[in-house]
DNA sequence: GGCTCATGTTAAAGCCATTCACATGAGCTG
DNA sequence: CAGCTCATGTGAATGGCTTTAACATGAGCC
């Protein structure tokens, strides 16, 4: 009944790792299934253990889901944190990628996406998920802090949490409405990304920010646009 | 076994209204435990019934949820309608009135917002759900339509629809982020009502429309159809 | 070698979704 | 009014899921 560890990955009685293989499991039900969709048990069968096996590592089900949620937000933060990459090679540029990586992330990672903002658990749910969310929101404010310290001149500074906030929302608004490969899709004249550039271009200068091509000090190499939306709509 | 139905509006073995009943019951109860928490049989009991006698007017439980996200976008039409106003009194109030019921609708009716956005059931589920979900978009394009119609000269127009994309998105967002009463709540240093507002203003400005305290509230004076601020031909 | 406790297992209770065969009675038809 | 029919309900059964409890295993330590 309780085979040794072979060579080739099998298992003894005990596991060695279940929390780790639960976690990868989870993820990638929710990935096929959605949040909804994903069963404790069937993340266990997958793991290879019993359907009480999983009470060990995980109170319970929404345990395991927050859990996920938080290893999202801490993806997300370093996803975000590159993208800022300290704002180089200019400000508005870095600020931008943000906006790109935040749907990239929500695109390329479904399954933490849909842990993080769609699963229903509440961010207090744990200490150490409302902390990883808040750091990931870090970096975004962070970058917003630096984008508000070069307000033009002339300009009433905008408050840069403020900021923060209308950019995380409208990129989680185009994540959740437009964002995802398959589920919910709408119809779109253009991509989910030059929606949210356009969007946040539009924004940064209803600011006050020079945003055209012409402006932007360091940018070597300029887009052929012309403004915030190309050419023309499809 | 089959009692008459007496004037208390007791029932006998037919239920007379049941596929209402079982909406109204599934709404109390999505608005209290959320689309995920909500079961087929607790609606089925709630409304007086067997487990069984749902499927009579339901194809399945996802079935119903559509019904109800089709029902909620069809009141978030109305409501949106009613805040659009027409435009009156000016069309940037009237926008901005439009936000406002939007996050107005998420926080007084969670049950049906969760239902039209979070309960995971695909946009074209029914061709039935994804009209009326266009028809609530609709409202939105309608207004941003006449908004991009009254661009100030010089400034290059907007396409309506993309307008109408970044305002749906930012709406979105806020109210996803931070709008519901007491679930996934993050903390803000404003009310989301005002975070919209100022972020719809700051972007209105970003397209060139003067937004600022010295400009609109001036409907009183100039007829409602004439002038920069009102001359939209319907 | 022997202990101990974290980690797994089996078994069981309770809930839910879904289906099937059957019951009821509302409304039509004559 | 008698009788028929079919939409609408009921009960019971199947199979899955969640969660708990009692028991088994063996890894790490003396």
């Amino acid at each position: 009944m309780s085979w040794r560890k072979d060579s080739r990955g099998e298992r003894g009685y005990h596991h060695g790792n279940l929390k780790e293989a639960l976690l990868q499991a989870a993820l990638g039900l929710i990935a096929e299934k959605g949040p909804a969709g994903f069963t404790f048990a069937d993340a266990a069968r997958t793991a290879g253990v019993s359907a009480a096996a999983p009470y060990r590592h995980f109170r319970d089900r929404d345990d395991l889901l927050a859990s996920i949620a938080q290893r999202g937000f801490e993806q997300f933060e370093l996803v975000l944190t590159a993208a800022w990459d300290d704002g180089r090679p200019n400000t508005v540029t870095a600020f931008e990628r943000i906006g790109k990586a935040y749907l990239a992330f929500a695109r390329t990672e479904p399954a933490f996406y849909s842990a993080m903002f769609e699963s229903g658990i509440p961010v207090d749910s744990s200490p150490e998920l409302a902390a990883a969310g808040e750091r990931a929101f870090g970096v975004i404010r962070a970058a917003a802090e630096r984008l508000a310290a070069l307000t033009p001149p002339g300009v009433t500074r905008p408050p840069a949490m403020m900021m923060a906030l209308h950019i995380w929302s409208l990129a989680h608004g185009v994540a959740s409405l437009f964002g995802r490969g398959d589920a919910a899709r709408r119809k779109l004249p253009m991509s989910p990304e030059d929606l949210l550039e356009a969007g946040a271009l539009i924004y940064l200068r209803g600011l006050g920010f020079p945003t055209d091509q012409n402006v932007h000090k360091s940018d070597t190499t300029t887009a052929p646009k012309s403004g915030p939306w190309g050419t023309a709509p499809k």
